[in-house]
DNA sequence: ATAAACATGTAACATGTTACATGATTAT
DNA sequence: ATAATCATGTAACATGTTACATGTTTAT
C-alpha cells in the first residue's frame, strides 16, 4: 500500500503524542500548511485508513461528554515513517499566481508592477504570521528550524520583490 | 462565468502570438511549470471552452498535411485577459516534501541532514535549467524577469540548505 | 442565551495527472 | 526503416477543497 506524504503528515505528529483527528488539524493549520496543507476531509478517511491498515491505533476517550478518539502510532506505523523520512522526497510543487501575472504582464505591462507589490504584501502577511508563531516560544528542534526557512525565505523574497519593483518603476514600468 | 488561473496561462500565451495547444505546452514546460505547471489534459478541454465562451478563436492550419488548429485571442479575450492581469492574485501554494520530512525528523533526527542535503540538490538541478533556459538568450521582458526569480530563490535557497545542513552536522545531526 | 471551540464525518465538486489512442511528418 | 517530433484528444485515476450535518462543552 503506497502511502501519500499526507498520511505521513499524521504518523509524524503522532509520532510526537497520540492525538485526535481534530488535534491533527489543529497543528497542520499552525505549521505545515505553509508548505502541506490538509484538510478534514483528508484526514478521518485517511486515520480509518492507517488504522485499518494497523499503523495507527484508536482508542475512544471522552475526555469530558463529547466523544473523542486518539490515534497513536503502532510498532509498524513507526518503522513505516522511519522509512519515509530515510527517503528522498519526491513531490516538490508551487502555484504561485503573481508570478504567473508577472510573467503575462506583457499585455498589459503596468500591472507588473502591482503584481509584485500584490507578491510582496502576500509575504509580508505571511510572514507576520511566522513572527506571531516564533514569538510564541513553542516552536523547538527541527520544527523550529522549518519555522526559520519560512520568515527567512519570506524576508528574501519581499526584499526581491521591493527591489525590482522599484527598479520596475524607474524605467517606467517596463523590464 | 469563472476563468481558473489555467484558463489565463492560455490567454497571456495566445496574446503573444496565435499558436497550437501543442504550442502551448511546449512553452508551459520551458517556462511557467516550475511556479504553474498545465498539462494535455486541462489544455484542449480548455481551449474548446474558451472557445464556446468567445475569448478564442480557433482557425484550421494544416501547416503541411498533419492537423493542426491555430487559436487566436478575440477582443473579448483580451479584456478578459487585462482584466485579470490588474486584479489581485489569489493562489499561492506549495507542496514540498523535502521540508515536510525535515519538519518530521524528530522521529528519526540522523535524516535531517539528508533531507536538507536532497533539498539543496532538486535546487541545484532546477537552477541548471533554468540557467539553460536563460543562456539560450530568449527570454526578454516580463518573462525574463520571473526567470530571474526563478535563478535568484534558487540560488538563496541552495546556500539556505547547505549553511544549515553543516550547522547541524556540527552539533552532531540534532538541531 | 449564545457564540466559540471541540469533535467527527461525508458528499459534491474542482482540479490535475497519467496513460493511452490515433495518425502525420521529419530527421537519422 | 524507424525513431523522434508534431498534433489532438479522452478516460481513468488521484488528490484535495468546501460546504454541510450533527452534537457537546466552555466562555462570555
Amino acid at each position: 500500500m503506497e502511502l501519500s506524504p499526507t498520511a505521513h503528515v499524521i504518523l509524524g505528529m503522532l509520532a510526537w503524542e497520540p492525538m485526535s483527528g481534530y488535534d491533527v488539524k489543529a497543528i497542520v493549520d499552525q505549521t505545515t500548511r505553509f508548505f502541506w496543507a490538509v484538510s478534514y476531509g483528508q484526514i478521518y478517511p485517511e486515520l480509518r485508513r492507517l488504522s485499518e491498515a494497523g499503523l495507527v491505533e484508536g482508542e475512544a476517550k471522552p475526555d469530558t461528554g463529547r466523544r473523542r478518539t486518539l490515534y497513536s502510532l503502532t510498532p509498524e506505523g513507526r518503522k513505516t515513517l522511519e522509512a519515509w523520512l530515510a527517503d528522498e522526497p519526491r513531490t516538490f510543487e508551487t502555484r504561485d499566481e503573481g508570478l504567473l501575472k508577472l510573467f503575462l504582464a506583457g499585455a498589459a505591462p503596468q500591472t507588473g508592477a502591482t503584481s509584485l507589490d500584490a507578491k510582496r504584501r502576500y509575504h509580508e502577511e505571511k510572514l507576520k504570521e511566522l513572527r506571531a508563531i516564533e514569538a510564541s516560544g513553542r516552536p523547538s528542534g527541527f520544527t523550529a528550524l522549518v519555522l526559520r526557512f519560512g520568515i527567512d525565505s519570506s524576508e528574501w523574497t519581499i526584499d526581491w520583490c521591493a527591489r525590482e519593483a522599484e527598479r520596475l518603476r524607474e524605467r517606467g514600468g517596463r523590464p
